[in-house]
DNA sequence: TTGCTGACCGACG
DNA sequence: CCGTCGGCCAGCA
């Protein structure tokens, strides 16, 4: 709606379910702006001083790489976050990306409907 | 107001 | 395989 993109942003994230994880570009294309995934991340860096209950680290890169794992303080963070919600991190990467992966623009329909 | 920056993505050589 | 470039757009000095 008529948010700013940041709001929406941090809503998308919000409603990463448990042991789930998306990518920018998947919340920058339900956004509506595909090749604005840069604006997601940017947001994410925003969202450092915004909100706190944002699970970034269920935000990856295209690659299921942990692109921002540098920006929770500390490198191991990340990984070790989506470990406990039970999702395996190899080498800073998702193993079997694909079947956590939590596409908004298919998993979200009424749930933002604001 | 202008210009640089940024946790990305995809294409090109 | 790896380096580089363009694009996308909002925030900040």
């Amino acid at each position: 709606m008529s948010q700013s993109f940041f709001k929406s942003v941090y809503d998308v994230v919000g409603l990463i379910p448990f042991g789930r994880v998306t990518s920018y570009g998947a919340i920058a294309e339900y956004l509506g702006s595909r090749g604005s995934a840069r604006m997601v991340g940017w947001a994410m860096n925003a969202s450092h001083t915004e909100v706190i209950n944002l699970p970034a680290h269920r935000v990856v890169n295209r690659n299921g790489l942990l692109t921002g794992k540098r920006h929770f303080g500390a490198p191991g963070i990340m990984e070790q976050l989506l470990s406990s919600e039970g999702i395996e991190v190899k080498d800073d990467r998702i193993v079997d990306f694909d079947k956590y992966f939590w596409n908004p623009l298919t998993e979200i329909r009424n749930t933002k409907y604001e």
